[in-house]
DNA sequence: TGTATATTTTACCAATTTGCCAAATATGTT
DNA sequence: AACATATTTGGCAAATTGGTAAAATATACA
């Protein structure tokens, strides 16, 4: 494969493992409603709190995320208008799949 | 975190992990155009043959690439029509990090 | 039947990713 | 300054993933 070419899918392939765990789908699907904090994402996925921090520093360093400071807290957002988009993609990929897996029982439990 | 959606994004993460590999990528790019079988795949990629038909079976266990036999070769193609969607959206992160990274260089070398 | 071609599976090791704890840093309050 | 709260960083063991070679399967054809 071309070198250039190469470059730019491990580049992007960067992007798709930040977004490839569960905790930190989570983050990008709450950030599409709203920014929030680190303490609030750290009680809604229940992981330590350091934890938590590296997820967002993952999100951040692939572009998907952004922060502001305010105070104390530092308040994470979503960075583009498509990722909502990329999320509900990869749900109906999830959905189309087992509506199939679904069929397949079907299928099996019938004469 | 609640269990059941613990679950639903373990399912959703998977899938992104499986877009989460330059090769694949690449494979799922190519899969836009046309279909294609291993042998072509492989040249396009450049690893061994049994690399890409691991990348192939994990992107087809995902749900988002399909098969069908035609004599000895096996053809792949892509299953749902939001998938260009999706590579594009994570192209536009892609752009706009790197359109931000040029602008740092930029004011660095400003007066 | 045997041979050639296309593809997948198995077994293995190296490299990467996870998640927690403890320590460090940053900001606001008294 | 001392203290409290919010967040990040460094280090480490456990789990997961990636790539190859060799063996196994599957299909077509002589």
């Amino acid at each position: 494969m071309d070198s250039n070419i190469k470059n730019k899918y491990e580049l992007q392939a960067q992007i798709m493992k930040a977004l490839a765990h569960p905790a930190r789908l989570l983050i990008v699907k709450e950030l599409c409603n709203r920014e929030m904090f680190v303490c609030e994402l750290q009680k809604l996925i229940g992981d330590d709190i350091s934890t938590v921090s590296k997820h967002l520093s993952i999100l951040k360093q692939a572009g998907i995320i952004d922060d502001r400071k305010e105070g104390l807290r530092i308040y994470y957002r979503l960075k583009l208008k498509c990722i909502p988009m990329l999320l509900s993609c990869s749900e109906n990929i999830l959905i189309e799949k087992t509506r199939e897996e679904i069929e397949i029982l079907q299928s099996l439990s019938k004469p």
